[in-house]
DNA sequence: TATATTTGTGCAATCGTTTACACTAATTGT
DNA sequence: ACAATTAGTGTAAACGATTGCACAAATATA
């Protein structure tokens, strides 16, 4: 209920002045050892503590990282929020968290709030192709750090998964497993990731010298029942598979419920796999051998990135592309029983 | 890059002063209706916006709340971040998001970081049973609302689920489906939420004239192989149960694994509940009954108390204690087959 | 008509920190 | 011994919005 002591009570106890408080406490090269001393020893001795709002508004930018996400209560970017959180608070920083509603105006709105608030930083994840709005965040000069869906363009700085490398793993591990019918249910080709994880598994069937039958790709929701939907189509072909990449945990799911539903045995006559290690994939029988984003990591790495150029502000535009390895996470659905 | 309008500039370019402005632009009653149109007008054409920290600042109250929650990835609290974000979004406000990473310690922490950020008003979820360090919240006069594990006696305002009566619907739902001989894996009696889930269990057999059997009840960690081992207690006993209603998914899906290990068929040989409807109680095979403890609608109720209390501010210290009616969710691991 | 009240604005201080600039005293160089 | 640095502090003005108080003009009251 007492006030808080400010800098000026400080200086007052010391009969000296602000200035020199303030130089003191963030230790100002022109202030002397004894004055800093002493200036220390009050602070602790009033229970001084710095008011960062106040520090923000003369300085135009606060101790505040900027977090815009599609949605917080995905696993996804809940996990990668608490990456930068906790990368952030080591460094004394604090996140704000704006939800984009996977919507292109939402996200340009909540990035005006978020530039008026004078962040020092904003760590996004698109919610569409359209980039335009960025411009304003790197007009403020505002330090910016897309990652998932990135924008290669603008962002200066990016961090995303190796979608590719991921998808190519799990397909060449079927293949190593001794699959050879490999499917594949494609995501929305509009999107990036998407794109990236059907060309990893074309990359690692023709590595491997098998052709990609083009019968066995399927355009296909992220979505349970869509899986469901792709599964029930592929186990229709006369030429059935004997595995399914999916590009998609949720899709690989239905697949797998289909499966077992018309009496298939995973992975005995057929082998599933999915993408992005949801925290079910553990858990459902039997176990989805799926593919680990890092998302926690990711989260990290924007965090550091971030900090490297807020902090020594050199090359403030020297830009940043990181390519996190995924983890290829094996389970039961897809180990080939002898 | 061309630096942001401010009040001074609007008021420059009407000839009059910033206290004009700022009184035009929060309707203030003194200013006459045609200034405040010339205000409103200049401030569109100049593209101004305000600057939050400086209100802040000058008001010691920045439009922000302040939310700590144990970890921001557990599905259940990134699902009750994401309703106070929207509330609190509504009425104009950001949330910014500390982790308590269940440390009593880095809760305390966290709060004095939020309190000198001036936060508008913390929501949190507490970390441990000791509840001394709330009071700098409420000695700061900053509004608080503590939500699932709630503060009683500190804490003016409090949102939870309604474990008791979430307990004692599953329950009852088992013995309306015909199971008598009914289990109980309980959490950690230290903490208030498994106590009432306890009690939720105990009431609803004793309502219905079904003994409690002390050997069906035991205390288990909330964790998929502490489900697992329990099971393994129960199904050795002599007079084995013939449900299994569990204070956690994760206990709950541990005794489903289990019990489907050994060749029991769920649920026509033993039926299985659990609590918090996890993400992956929809998933497993078969689908795990549980309660939805409503945590977006929990969110959205912070959010709500909150802002009752922070707009008309008429009694901030009329206590509000909100009790949210948990849904039963059925699903097949605990219908019985005729 | 003279006084009292209302209406609408302006003045200036305030919130707490930071920093360019000025200034004194001490030190260095020659 | 005297000019030129250097070290260490103080002064004062920012940052941008808000608000108690003062004040003039306009209206109402007597």
């Amino acid at each position: 209920m007492n006030k808080k002591a400010t800098m000026t009570d400080i200086a007052k106890a010391l009969n000296t002045t602000a200035a020199t408080v303030s130089r003191a406490l963030n230790d100002n090269p022109r202030i002397s050892d004894k004055t800093k001393k002493l200036v220390n020893e009050t602070a602790k001795s009033l229970g001084y503590e710095p008011n960062p709002v106040a520090a923000a508004l003369r300085n135009g930018k606060s101790n505040i990282i900027g977090v815009i996400v599609p949605y917080i209560d995905r696993s996804f970017f809940s996990s990668v929020i608490r990456g930068i959180e906790e990368e952030a608070r080591k460094h004394g920083y604090n996140i704000m968290i704006c939800q984009s509603l996977e919507n292109r105006n939402s996200e340009a709105e909540n990035i005006d709030i978020l530039i008026n608030a004078r962040v020092a930083g904003i760590a996004l994840s698109l919610a569409s192709n359209d980039e335009s709005h960025l411009e304003r965040i790197i007009n403020n000069n505002i330090p910016l750090v897309t990652f998932d869906r990135v924008a290669d363009e603008l962002a200066p700085h990016s961090v995303s998964a190796d979608d590719f490398e991921g998808s190519f793993l799990v397909t060449k591990h079927l293949i190593d497993q001794g699959f050879a019918k490999i499917a594949h249910l494609a995501g929305d080709q509009q999107i990036n990731i998407y794109r990236n994880r059907l060309r990893g598994y074309r990359a690692a069937l023709e590595e491997n010298s098998l052709g990609v039958n083009s019968e066995y790709i399927i355009s296909t929701a992220s979505e349970v029942t869509a899986g469901q939907d792709s599964a029930k189509e592929l186990m229709a072909l006369t030429n059935r598979p004997d595995a399914i990449t999916s590009a998609s945990d949720f899709s690989a799911l239905g697949a797998l419920q289909y499966c077992k539903s018309i009496g298939l045995d995973i992975p005995k006559d057929i082998a599933i796999t999915g993408f992005a290690n949801e925290p079910f994939t553990e858990y459902i029988d039997p176990p989805l051998t799926s593919v680990n984003q890092k998302s926690l990591e990711m989260g990290k790495m924007v965090g550091q990135v971030f900090f490297d150029q807020s902090n020594d502000g050199q090359n403030p535009m020297e830009h940043k592309k990181i390519l996190l390895k995924p983890e290829l996470i094996i389970r039961a659905s897809s180990m080939r029983t002898k």
